[in-house]
DNA sequence: GCCAACGTTGGC
DNA sequence: GCCAACGTTGGC
């Protein structure tokens, strides 16, 4: 059951894109920095290795999921939360001893060959469902039914990396 | 445990 | 850069 579950997770590629990603060795990095507790608890509690992940780009002029990542490693403790240098340190973890949050390793699976667009999928009824179009969703972690992977998989065809 | 103030996200 | 939505914090 779980291993059917699909997710979606955003990034600013500013801050990290699939680009980075892609350039890490092993095409494999972290997700650091998450620091919401409903993003962190589907991490924790519901992803497993060797599902995929949406990687969407936001904050850009034309936001859009750029490509597919696969889980490499399941949660494990956000060591970032504990790093008084790190931009991503928390003040509550450091205070606990251990940190609050957790990540996952994502390694790269494919592009799309056209990012697949925000305005696009707003616009396509078939998703009308989905968490992403939704208003107001700014959650960075999002589950994706098998249904919605599969049709937004089929507006685009995938490159491999 | 309520809730106002404050901070962040993210599309536009 | 604006601002609406929503999450977090902290005083009471």
């Amino acid at each position: 059951m779980a291993s059917e579950l699909y997710w979606l997770m955003k990034t600013e590629p500013d801050v990290f894109g699939f680009e980075d990603l892609l350039s890490r060795k092993g095409q494999t990095e972290s997700w650091e920095g998450v620091r919401n507790y409903r993003a962190r608890n589907f991490m924790r509690d519901q992803f497993k290795l060797g599902q995929f992940v949406f990687i969407y780009h936001s904050r850009v002029e034309e936001p859009a999921i750029i490509g597919i990542a696969k889980i490499v490693k399941e949660a494990y403790p956000d060591p970032t939360a504990l790093d008084p240098k790190s931009k991503y340190f928390d003040e509550k973890s450091k205070k606990i001893g251990e940190s609050r949050w957790c990540m996952v390793d994502v390694k790269a699976f494919a592009r799309f060959a056209e990012p697949i667009t925000l305005k696009r999928l707003k616009a396509d009824p078939n998703l009308a469902g989905m968490a992403l179009v939704m208003p107001g969703q700014r959650l960075s972690i999002q589950p994706v039914s098998p249904g919605e992977w599969a049709y937004v998989c089929s507006l685009s065809p995938q490159i491999p990396v």
